[in-house]
DNA sequence: ATTGATTGGTTAATCGATTTATCACGGAGG
DNA sequence: CCTCCGTGATAAATCGATTAACCAATCAAT
């Protein structure tokens, strides 16, 4: 390995000198800095990140704490995250809670000994994660973050249920799959907020909150909004037992855009994460509070997109209402 | 933070002792090193990593490079990886390489500018890898691996392909999703030398594929074999549109045990990969490689299992032979 | 009793980059 | 002519742990 002294000696001056050219800190004339940057560059010089972050207690390695990496989202969320961090000059430690508070507590600690300058979390379900040594930035929470950059989850759900309320449905229900999320219950509440008064609503939880489902279409429902494209997928399975057919009988929507999303048929309409933008805000305010900076907002949220396939369509019971567009 | 110093004066030796004291290298009496630990646990002493790693040259940091992160199967990898690496005392620091290979190749240079001790790869379709200056441990790729650990695709194969023989099959398709991928090429080995000579074999690629295997069952095929739970999915789309029910009419299989698989209507039957133990020996042939060994077997394979579900069933159609079992 | 090995521990160098305090030099100002 | 200042560069300390080399004491063996 080329260390700073080669460069220093070869040059004939000090490894003060090189460390300030490289680095832009001191005061070095140009064509100095132009000469040992070339010479470096030969040479192919690479800082020991170890003796730097020795030295000024920076690694420049970010932790990133998933609740549950079978999270299906959790790959898109992971790439970008790292993208963007590689961006800013960071690299990023994973760690994994396993689901559990404890478990979380254990890779904060695992990833704080290792000296991480930061840590992006996405957050157990339901916990407040307590005051770190470094700079936190929370990912994709839902209301009421301390600080975090995260999808608008009531917008996603107010932009399903308007495109369901628009196309004529006037009886729908909406399948949560855990009421501890509050990542769900957010999309929930966008969704409820957003439907016209007219509609009527039936809220249900869980695998039996499924079989509720099916029970409502056959009583008149004719759209079933989902808060997860797997819930959906699952929906669907129970619909196709009871013989009801999407979407001609029932319109379903999901929630993601999961990668079955597209190819399962009907192809379903759900909600798309910007995750790409979501990882470039999260790692922008990170590199600022590292830099030392108060972010100028904080709670940032980005809009979701509504995907519309075919697993939503008119209803062809009899509607109250024409469709508006 | 605590250094050693501090417990050094604290208790009135050396610095030396009590590195030796706490890694167990030197020569330390029983009682000083329980002194020593205990103070050190009192202190909440936590070394540094930067300085042990600038002194050693090891970061017990690994570099986990992935092909695609968007690929659905690596939550799970990356899950089982970190948990096996950090019984190791290890960190895993992940590296996209968004797909394409100039991409891996500064995912490498990245990771290794960052020190890494070793690179766990799960190599781009069709890359080989070139010589790198720290241990590589290739991941889940297929056969003639320089070195590595990955779940039998073969044996995988075999095993789907003998389910849907024995229950009396005996004119199948097998789609694959990409001719270049070497796992889906072992897999689709694996079927096609497991299935009795007296089966009929079609082979199809792709998209189209898709179309040309419904009209395979429509011209007498009874069951569909694929590399992919995705592809299994589309394919069911497709039955779907054409009227054609599973497993009534067709058997249809999946690859990998995807998220979805179990909840799919109906459930997919599928193989499942033992990523838990893959992680497993991938680590341990590592940690073996940084402390320098040379590992005792390379190539091992991991058993796969078939998770039989609803998706397969005895033929319907004339069937020329009773089913096995 | 003297040599030799063994045990328990210390001193000081070292890893490689950063950074503070310092210095030499040339020009401007009094 | 002397002092002051800004510029460009350097010497040396430093971050915290590891480790090679070394030393003192105890004990066994010849």
């Amino acid at each position: 390995m080329v260390r700073i002294k080669e460069i220093a000696d070869d040059i004939g001056v000090s490894t003060a000198t090189v460390s300030n050219a490289l680095t832009g800190k001191g005061r070095v004339s140009e064509q100095l800095v132009a000469r040992i940057q070339a010479r470096a560059e030969e040479l192919g010089y690479r800082p020991s990140i170890a003796a730097r972050a020795l030295k000024t207690g920076h690694t420049g390695i970010l932790g990133l704490v998933m609740p549950d990496l079978t999270n299906p989202l959790f790959p898109r969320i992971a790439q970008t995250l790292s993208i963007a961090a590689e961006q800013h000059g960071l690299g990023v430690l994973i760690a994994d809670s396993r689901g559990s508070p404890e478990e979380q507590k254990e890779a904060f600690k695992r990833l704080l000994d290792r000296g991480v300058d930061g840590l992006l979390v996405v957050p157990q379900k339901g916990t407040t994660p307590e005051p770190m040594p470094v700079p936190v930035v929370i990912v994709n929470t839902a209301s009421d973050p301390m600080n975090s950059v995260s999808a608008d989850h009531a917008g996603g759900g107010a932009l399903v249920a308007r495109h369901i309320a628009d196309i004529g449905h006037r009886h729908v229900v909406i399948v949560g799959g855990d009421r501890v999320s509050d990542v769900q219950r957010d999309r929930i509440a966008g969704m409820t907020k957003a439907l016209p008064s007219d509609v009527k609503v039936h809220c249900v939880w869980g695998d039996a909150g499924i079989a509720d489902a099916v029970a409502q279409v056959q009583a008149g429902a004719t759209a079933i909004l989902t808060t997860s494209d797997l819930i959906a997928l699952q929906v669907r399975s129970e619909l196709m037992r009871a013989q009801i057919s999407v979407p001609d009988q029932v319109s379903l929507t999901g929630f993601d855009d999961m990668s079955f999303a597209p190819i399962m048929h009907p192809a379903l309409t759900t909600v798309a994460q910007n995750v790409g933008e979501i990882a470039r805000r999260a790692l922008d305010i990170m590199a600022g509070k590292i830099r030392g900076e108060t972010p100028a907002q904080e709670g940032e949220t980005v809009p979701m997109r509504l995907v519309v396939r075919q697993s939503t369509s008119i209803p062809n019971q009899p509607a109250r209402r024409i469709p508006n567009q």
